[in-house]
DNA sequence: AAATATTACAACCGCAGTCCC
DNA sequence: CGGGACTGCGGTTGTAATATT
């Protein structure tokens, strides 16, 4: 497969935009909409690529963004996910309303990362704690990469995949199989939803019988989402993770009541950052190792 | 005040999935 | 069905700003 050139083409501006090109290229998205990201610059004359238009546009300057002052809330809410999911920044951004996977990645990169390994952290000013030992970023590198594989790998949760990959096709994995009466029990303790209805998608979902196409339909019926523009690949990951758990009751109960709104924040609703991180409080959250 | 180190984050790179002819 | 184009993603790099020596 042929890989675009990109900016590497002659007479392409490259590094950082200028308030010129922002205001060219928000202006146009705003007349014209998203996407078509390679032809954009053409058509809106501004010398960059598309990847890069894109990119600006995605992270910088949709008026939906929210910047900086990353609070203590999404902060352990990232850090939840981060165990959760691994490196999907992506996924955990489209948990956190206003946020850009690169910011969350870059916050990781930072600062949580740092904390997560129990390295001193320089969030808020650098002033705050005690000098760090002077190394440049290559040596850091250098040094980490030679002394920090083992250990981290014991402390750390495992990454469930380092490489990019969209999570449009549902993955069954080995589900860890209910019970029937067990699962009649949970199913029976919830008010939100049919149990016999529940029993018979656990069961698809089982035997690999649910597609991403099916998942977001369900999502649609029964946990209150109606909007068609959905984002079908965050729910396609968000089915992922919905097929590997257990359906516990507190999964049941907690989360899956009915709501308006189906935004990627909110799959019924009631994914918001509270009932997220009673969510994943669970005992019952899937190891990574079911999700990949 | 100057030099050096460190941090934060915008931007780029390249792979992979999907679309479409 | 095959292959090129397009798009999205995570990893990595470049660099301005800030802190430290």
């Amino acid at each position: 497969m042929g890989r675009s050139p990109c900016c590497s083409k002659q007479g392409m501006n490259r590094g950082a935009w200028t308030a010129l090109e922002d205001k060219i290229l928000t202006s146009y998205i705003k007349a014209h909409g998203e996407g078509k990201w390679r032809s954009l610059p053409k058509r809106a004359g501004l010398k960059r690529c598309g990847k890069s238009c894109r990119l600006r546009w995605l992270n910088y300057l949709r008026p939906d963004i929210k910047r900086g002052n990353i609070s203590g809330d999404e902060e352990e809410l990232i850090v939840r996910l981060h165990n959760l999911l691994g490196n999907r920044w992506s996924l955990i951004a489209g948990r956190l309303p206003g946020r850009t996977d690169n910011e969350i990645k870059n916050y990781w990169n930072t600062t949580l990362g740092k904390k997560a390994k129990g390295e001193p952290t320089s969030t808020g000013s650098s002033k705050e704690t005690s000098p760090p030992p002077t190394k440049s970023r290559a040596k850091r590198r250098e040094i980490e990469s030679k002394t920090t594989k083992p250990s981290a790998a014991a402390t750390l949760p495992p990454v469930i995949r380092t490489k990019a990959t969209r999570l449009t096709k549902v993955l069954v994995p080995t589900i860890p199989q209910i019970p029937s009466d067990d699962y009649n029990q949970t199913a029976n303790a919830s008010s939100a939803t049919n149990p016999s209805e529940l029993q018979a998608h656990q069961t698809q979902l089982t035997n690999g019988q649910v597609n991403a196409g099916d998942c977001n339909n369900n999502l649609n019926n029964n946990y209150g989402c109606n909007d068609e523009d959905d984002d079908i690949e965050a729910k396609s990951g968000f089915c992922n993770a919905f097929q590997s758990l257990p359906l516990d009751e507190a999964m049941i109960n907690a989360t899956w009541t009915g709501g308006n709104d189906c935004d990627l924040e909110d799959y019924g609703a009631t994914l918001d950052l509270d009932s997220l991180a009673f969510l994943l409080d669970s005992e019952e959250w899937p190891s990574q190792g079911n999700i990949s």
